[in-house]
DNA sequence: CGGTATCCCCGGGGATACTG
DNA sequence: CAGTATCCCCGGGGATACCG
């Protein structure tokens, strides 16, 4: 049974310093909507317009730019086909977007199991 | 081979709804030190000056801020020692705050991953 | 010892309109 | 189609000082 440990303090990422690796994930996948954007690219890769339709609470422009951050972090993949309106352009995670897939999931059941307990669920 | 998804649109827990659990989940867990908190509870209960000390980074009145509000979530337990200066005040996780300690646990190892790839180590 | 009170700042995120 | 530009607001979080 090994032991499960931060490998702290401190720990430096691109240029950003964290007081420990638990600090520096949330860094990379916390915030509003970077989990659930990749969520929703788990099962393969989405369209812009496809992501924006699966999650409709999240306004054109934060979408975008949380998909900038999550590229920049190395999570998403961004790729363009054509070059004149209207082009088309496809997210994707990367290995290691991937690599974050079973925490996602896990995180997922935590969430539904939270609100099977002690939540409800509203009719659409 | 169980499909993980989200049981989406929408759900509501205490007054606040999410378009979906992992949404909900990262209300309640993310933020810049909730994680890192549960993660120092995770090996049994501990003291507010002991918080402190692993996490010098965190100011007081965050540490606190956080504590309360892990606390109202349920995720955390807060229990008061004696009545007049020195008190003393131990925090635990609750039920529901160890059932999030495997998640928390693989967050810690993805994120010592990607510090072993792409970051570094600090020297103390 | 275990916090609060107060003040402040930054930036994540939203609304609306527009564009190559 | 896939974004930007612009403007704005709120609140998470920090700094400093103080308190029961």
């Amino acid at each position: 049974m090994k032991k499960i440990e931060c490998l702290s303090p401190f720990v430096r990422l691109k240029g950003k310093t964290y007081p420990c690796t638990v600090s520096l994930t949330m860094d990379l996948v916390g915030g509003k909507w970077k989990a659930v954007i990749l969520y929703h690219l788990k099962d393969g890769s989405k369209r812009y317009s496809e992501l924006h339709r699966e999650m409709p609470s999240v306004t054109e422009m934060t979408l975008s730019l949380q998909l900038k951050q999550l590229e920049k972090d190395g999570l998403v993949k961004r790729k363009v086909y054509g070059k004149k309106p209207p082009i088309r352009v496809e997210y994707s995670l990367t290995e290691l977007g991937e690599s974050f897939v079973p925490i996602l999931e896990a995180i997922t059941e935590w969430g539904n199991q939270v609100v099977v307990n002690y939540g409800s669920f509203v009719e659409s």
